[in-house]
RNA sequence: GCAGUCAUAGUAUAGCCUGGUUAGUAUUCGGGGUUUCCAACCCUGUGACGCGGGUUCGAAUCCCGCUGACUGCACCA
């Protein structure tokens, strides 16, 4: 399916769409999910918290989306989350300043470096815009944060580019008073924001977004004694190694030196299980081991979860394994001691991390599970009954002869057991038709039969094969059907 | 941020070049009928010119600015 079908869906069955819609200054890189949208969010999030959280025993926190100047100065986002940029005062075009130094006079500047740097040598080698050959101006650091006043005196903060930065200056409190023990997984949901020069199509590429990042705490001279890698040691993981994705298992990656070590292998294996659940065809999917110059600036080892789709190859979370590098910077900064005891041993942990795209994963969900029926002229999103936004159908088959009133009846019943949607207008077909674009995997029709014998028909969205139940097995039926596995 | 293309009901589009009736069509959606298990049919109703300015007696249409979308470049910590 492609990206401009699952738009169009997206738009006409309440999955999301632009916010401000109804302004002209709404700005580029804001999108607000619908009904169905936060249906399956709050469900793919369900599913997240049993595969990860749950399952490694991770604590879960809820931290502030604005933080003070000190956590970026310390995180280093301050001064390298931003590019220095030049502009043409003449065209307006703007340039990356270190590169435009570097391609066209062959001298390397870091990106890093002071501002004055970058004027020095624009002035001594008499540099002009490639567009127009006009003069440029002072070259400036755009950073990507957003900043914010708090107070009368609009004291600068920032919206957080990441939501980990809580994680790491929680880590001491939640240590002590949640007896923690490495290796401690502590996980969070929550929006992020940054300033995004060119955001675009629509969830991929998003001003504020969500994340789902797990930042897992362990003692670096312990990176391959890890007791619950037996769990994970024969799932298939697939990695791409020489432009060539291989499956293997989490053993074969560790044994082959692909993954450095069981800690990290154990990770990308109950990643994969994970989205392996959401119903992602994880034939397109694969890890990639990023390069020195694409990782990230605190990065040291770092593995792409990437997944294909019509618009390429997309990154939906980036493992980095992170070292000491954040909490020694928060430590230096705050005067804070961020060691603890690992059994007779003191240690500064080193952090993994996942963090995961929730946005792009929805997207990629919905396109990888979106089909087109010729046969039978209907679109069927076909997810995961456990992440459907609706899970059944509750139909009449007519409205007379008091089939609307059995409809209802069934329906009070199960409406705050499940995700159920009352339909009783216009055609049956039709209204199957509605449910399979959003992905309800039943419809249960009260039909004359029902006033006999009290049974319904329940239709399965895949097949459209219909049977008849029992109204009183209905909910024993519904339970195990869309449960979570 | 740059360049090109574009912007009309929920969705997809016609009309614009050559300014002038009530902005047309398909589909969706609401109500009613018919049918009585897969977008059928009949009646009926709701619904749109992205925003701001200019030209003009008159602007969806011509001009300018802004915003957004798409594609390419750059960017993606």
């Amino acid at each position: 399916m492609n990206y401009d079908l699952v738009m169009k869906l997206a738009l006409e069955r309440g999955f999301y769409f632009p916010s401000c819609e109804v302004y002209g200054d709404a700005k580029a890189g804001f999108w607000e999910y619908g009904p169905s949208g936060v249906s399956i969010k709050n469900k793919f999030l369900q599913l997240w918290r049993r595969e990860l959280v749950r399952r490694d025993r991770m604590l879960e926190i809820d931290g502030s989306q604005i933080m003070s100047s000190s956590v970026f100065e310390a995180s280093g986002h301050l001064s390298s989350f931003a590019d220095p940029i030049v502009k043409c005062k003449k065209c307006g075009a703007t340039f990356r300043a270190d590169r435009l130094i570097s391609e066209t006079c062959q001298v390397e500047i870091p990106e890093s470096a002071a501002l004055e740097e970058f004027d020095k040598v624009i002035t001594e080698k008499k540099l002009l815009c490639t567009k127009c050959q006009g003069e440029f101006d002072a070259a400036k650091k755009f950073n990507m944060m957003f900043q914010v006043g708090i107070g009368p005196e609009a004291e600068p903060a920032y919206l957080r580019p990441e939501t980990c930065q809580s994680i790491f200056v929680d880590f001491p409190r939640l240590y002590k008073t949640m007896r923690g023990k490495l290796p401690l997984g502590i996980a969070q949901v929550g929006k992020s924001f940054r300033n995004e020069i060119a955001p675009r199509q629509s969830l991929l590429r998003l001003r504020e977004f969500y994340q789902a990042e797990i930042e897992v705490f362990c003692n670096p001279s312990k990176l391959n004694e890890m007791e619950r890698f037996s769990e994970v040691q024969d799932t298939t993981i697939r990695i791409l190694i020489d432009d060539k994705i291989q499956a293997m298992t989490c053993k074969e990656a560790v044994d082959s030196n692909t993954v450095p070590n069981k800690l990290v292998a154990y990770y990308l294996g109950l990643l994969s299980e994970f989205y392996e659940k959401t119903g992602i065809d994880m034939s397109k999917s694969r890890f990639r081991k990023l390069g020195d110059k694409e990782k990230a600036f605190y990065a040291d080892v770092a593995f792409d979860f990437e997944v294909e789709t019509t618009i390429g190859w997309l990154e939906l979370v980036a493992c980095n394994y992170r070292s000491d590098y954040d909490l020694t910077s928060h430590a230096k900064k705050s005067n804070e001691k961020f060691e603890v005891m690992d059994g007779e041993e003191k240690t500064l942990p080193h952090v993994f991390e996942l963090s995961m795209g929730i946005d792009r994963s929805l997207y990629t969900i919905l396109e990888h599970s979106l089909k087109v029926d010729k046969e039978h002229e209907r679109t069927v999103l076909s997810v995961k009954p456990y992440l459907a936004p609706i899970h059944v159908g509750v139909l009449s088959l007519v409205k007379k002869d008091g089939l609307a009133e059995i409809t209802d009846e069934i329906y009070l019943k199960i409406k705050t057991k499940v995700d159920a949607f009352l339909d009783h207008s216009g055609a049956i077909g039709r209204r199957y038709r509605r449910l399979d674009e959003l992905g309800a995997p039943f419809a249960i029709t009260v039909d004359h039969q029902t006033k006999e014998d009290d049974t319904i028909t329940i239709r399965r969205r895949d097949s459209m094969e219909q049977s008849r139940i029992k109204i009183s097995e209905l909910e024993t039926i519904l339970s195990k059907e869309i449960s979570f596995p």
